[in-house]
DNA sequence: TTGCCTATTGAAAACGTTTAACATTTGTAG
DNA sequence: CTACAAATGTTAAACGTTTTCAATAGGCAA
């Protein structure tokens, strides 16, 4: 039924190894046979079988890329310098989405045991460290986005206590001493690193810690506006916000504009990730930028190298972030 | 170096078929066989190669979604319905993105072609109706959120024409007269049964259609906002706009706020897709809903059907849409 | 005892490709 | 004309599975 090499040797009256030359450019091969085979492709609408050319190969050209879902606009970037980085090497980038679910995050790293794909990457691991690092030694796996607390696995990320650091100090430069946390119940490295990021800057202006400041809950923009009835309802309100993520920030800034705050003045917010909605909402969201089409680049390309090499580099790459000011901050 | 099945069958003193016959849990196998087998595969760390079961079967159990990018924030509910679905069947889903170029597109299909996976989905083809119907003779491939004119191919869609027809004339029982559309240059197919629906809205409440009124561009926020002040330009200024995306509707009515024009009065907004954003932008913007993950999930229950069987189903099924009245409209 | 059935097992073929090893033809120098 | 190298072509093994087919062993009825 289905039309295979050998099929396209009858054809082209040659045999199926130079079909297979030809296929893949080999240079030891007439151009008469060349010819003879390109036309006998073309007739019978040929495409070679992968599942052969894989299992023979032992490889398959693809690297999966994993993801909590689709939802978060700004992986859009990330996949995007993935993608150019990979098809540089001849690769594709295949995505699949875990929902969020460990369990299922384990199923998709199946397919680098079963040799499905080549390479994984993590863009927002939800298994524990250990597992992780422990599966890194036998396969070809990076992070991106996050980093780990084992750091023996190769991560391509922003320093993001730094980050938190400076979105924190800059409200503070801004006079504000009443500092409110939006951040997520979820444990994530980098919620952690910026929380820290936060505590950091606090201390350094001698501002004490105030747990009653800081608000856990999702990742979304309920929980913004959630969090920010919470923070207004203190008796002592903050002056300004920072969320770990601009979703967040956006939800919260609702709930000011909605009771009568003046956002940049009565109250000030700082998000995170500079997604695209963040300048479209007004008052203009004031933001960390973080680089995310060169950290999907950057994490490919190492990645790539690592699988041509046996000495993989098992780094952390932190690669520069900024500070994007907007109405939000007065600015 | 890597570990076999035949590995496996040394360890466990048994031969290959057995070691595969217990692997796939077939009966004709002894408890005492089971035993070995599974204690062999935990000591030796076993799992199996798909490339070797794959080729054998001339199955992967894969399908792949094919999205123009993952910016579009909905996408991940039509995703999370496809994945559901899928589960059921033992199937996964794997995403691909085409950056919205047809060559890339075609290219991604090749995984079709040469057996990498088992059927397609395309979210938002922008490959010509005849070669996708073409395609869909010899392999399996389903439509998603969209339809073709050709309509020889699974799809699963909205009436779209119908879902344009509704947020216009929602507008014209809004007394307004003077409705402006604003759309995108690329012709798909929805953005064209939108804009039909908005022309046969008009023609039947007997308003003229006046070709200024519409402005074309991209698939984003920016767009809108050149197109309000395009629209707003105008001698004769429209009363209302509808667009055929959210997105855009909030770029739109980002020009509005900032020019002091007061939406949901002197302009009504009418969107498309109740985008997470939607009700979080003030004012909130009305808009049509489509059922996103119930069209992801049939989707992949039809095409896994069709699958199974060689009388494929080539009907195209309309999801019902609704309306989500907001403050953009007045309401 | 014999014959027949069932349950379990293993050997080997098959899936479609790539590639190592070998064989043949052609070209060139001596 | 021979000898040898280069160029090209062929054969068959290999990749890791699943599955067909045949074989074996054991149980049971006659």
């Amino acid at each position: 039924m289905n039309i295979t090499i050998k099929d396209v040797a009858k054809a082209a009256n040659v045999s199926v190894a130079t079909v297979s030359r030809v296929l893949n450019n080999k240079n030891n091969v007439s151009e008469e046979a060349v010819q003879a085979v390109n036309r006998a492709v073309e007739e019978l609408g040929y495409s070679p079988n992968f599942l052969g050319r894989d299992l023979r190969k032992s490889e398959t050209k693809r690297i999966l890329a994993i993801i909590g879902s689709t939802e978060q606009t700004f992986y859009s970037d990330v996949l995007r310098g993935m993608q150019d980085a990979a098809f540089v090497d001849g690769y594709d980038i295949l995505i699949a989405t875990t929902r969020n679910d460990p369990e299922h995050e384990m199923h998709l790293l199946g397919m680098l045991f079963s040799r499905a794909v080549d390479g994984v990457v993590l863009l927002a691991p939800k298994l524990d460290s250990k597992t992780i690092s422990d599966l890194s030694k036998r396969y070809h796996i990076a992070i991106c986005l996050e980093r780990l607390d084992i750091s023996d696995i190769l991560c391509v990320t922003i320093d993001n206590e730094r980050a938190g650091f400076d979105a924190t100090s800059y409200l503070i430069g801004k006079g504000r001493r009443r500092i409110g946390l939006i951040t997520t119940e979820v444990r994530s490295q980098s919620s952690v690193d910026r929380e820290n990021g936060y505590m950091r800057a606090l201390d350094e202006a001698n501002i004490p810690f105030d747990p009653d400041l800081v608000f856990y809950g999702d990742y979304d923009a309920d929980t913004g506006t959630r969090g920010c009835e919470a923070l207004m309802s203190l008796a002592n309100k903050p002056d300004a916000i920072f969320s770990i993520s601009d979703t967040i920030s956006i939800g919260a800034m609702t709930y000011a504009v909605q009771h009568g705050i003046t956002v940049g003045k009565d109250l000030l917010f700082f998000g995170f990730d500079n997604i695209a909605y963040s300048h479209m909402f007004i008052p203009r969201l004031s933001t960390v930028e973080q680089p995310c089409y060169l950290q999907g680049k950057t994490v490919i390309e190492k990645l790539i190298a690592n699988m041509k090499t046996d000495e993989p580099d098992k780094s952390t790459y932190m690669l520069p972030h900024s500070l994007i000011l907007r109405e939000s901050t007065g600015d």
